[in-house]
DNA sequence: TAATTTTACTTGGTTAACCAGTTAATGAAA
DNA sequence: TTTCATTAACTGGTTAACCAAGTAAAATTA
């Protein structure tokens, strides 16, 4: 019977999508531009017979990737966006698929890689305190035979916040969960591992603290290396 | 009088971040632990003195960010996530800040130049043929005296699919709109970077048909020069 | 006729009431 | 005292009704 609760959202899921491509094809067909208003919610609910409730998560997503704007007491127009871009944009969300496991760490390690170089360039002191923290944090964990994954990136957050580079912080709180969840799932890390990170990560809160990005990314690199050939084996 | 709307939602936002800031310290005043239930919705929203749709999105964010989960008509848990992590996550949380101009440009020089290596590598015929529609559109636009900041976008998002990496595909999507106000407000492009763009487009997507990595990676760069010193001049 | 006020209706956004399923309390039966 | 059926209360999720602001048509005035 649980079986059913997934059916139903994926339902809601592709039914979103049609009412997307729906919202497309008519945008295309009635050659509405820039600035030009779309239907109210209500009427595109009885046109396209879904709740509005549809229509409204369908516009909201449209509108997060900026093809649409809604106006309290007024209506919800197409963005100043040609339609070109529109189509090809929409096109794009459409197909979107759910992120794999190799793509996600693939993206973490491209993040991770640059963060921790930005990282050794602009950390502050109060940033070096938190790395310390962390680290210190999961040693004390691993030497105690605990499990220590969530204290592991929570050091990794750490060099992403010190990053001073909001929008790769913001992508690596994104995937942090996914990470860990999948972690749990193919069993990546083992004890061994483990210990070994503790200097690793030592080795790269130093090159950090000393302002060297090359080596920091260099550490960093050594550090992923059985992530790496694991990622690139699926 | 606009000003108040903006003010209301700005409200709401930091309403909604001294509600998280709320749950947290109650998981850890009662101690409460992985798999352990939260008070009803309606509870928290007594107990906080807000609506409920307020601490429901609250929740909904948290629920995003793998820490909290909500199982219809039987509660709201605590994620398999240690204390640990569930602080440190929150913690970032409350501190994100919207992205910047810099940090947005940054991010994507690094996504697209990963994406394009990545593109070379593994491009199917269809991602080719993609490709060069874009390509073409730009370049018509271009030679046609247009504005084709879209076509330029879509020629790289073309790219991003052709990399095969459904996340860097998601995070391109997620910045471009962004991408494309600031460039508008700031007045990135100018015509004689246009033209120069429709011969750089065509070096990088030769590089990405010959599959090349290397060498559509240094094309890449070649084409974000402007905008690379552009991006540190801030 | 032209300008201006009034009115009626439409808009996206919000919320109180409702829904179906779960859970805990109750009480009767064994 | 224990077990199990029954009921009542509670859960997150959904929706129909409502809201205030905007818009355009209608009515009124000059």
């Amino acid at each position: 019977m649980k079986i059913e609760i997934h059916n139903i959202t994926e339902e809601n899921y592709t039914v979103q999508k049609k009412v997307i491509d729906k919202i497309r094809n008519l945008i295309n067909h009635k050659n509405l531009e820039p600035g030009d208003k779309l239907p109210s919610e209500r009427m595109l609910s009885e046109k396209f017979d879904v709740k509005r409730s549809t229509i409204r998560e369908a516009i909201q997503k449209l509108e997060f990737y900026g093809l649409l704007r809604s106006i309290p007491q007024s209506g919800t127009f197409v963005a100043n966006i040609g339609v070109v871009a529109l189509n090809g944009m929409i096109d794009d969300i459409l197909r979107l698929e759910a992120p794999d496991f190799k793509s996600l760490v693939e993206t973490r390690i491209l993040l991770e890689l640059k963060s921790v170089r930005l990282a050794a360039l602009r950390r502050t002191e109060e940033d070096l305190i938190s790395m310390k923290n962390s680290w210190e944090a999961y040693a004390a964990k691993v030497e105690n035979g605990e499990d220590a994954v969530q204290e592991d990136l929570l050091f990794h957050l750490a060099i992403a916040k010190a990053s001073r580079n909001s929008t790769m912080n913001t992508f690596m709180l994104t995937i942090t969960p996914e990470i860990i969840t999948n972690f749990g799932k193919y069993h990546v890390c083992d004890k061994q591992q483990a210990y070994l990170g503790i200097e690793e990560h030592r080795l790269i809160y130093e090159a950090i603290k000393d302002k060297d990005p090359q080596l920091a990314k260099q550490r960093m690199k050594e550090h992923f290396k059985e992530l790496y050939k694991y990622c690139y084996s699926l």
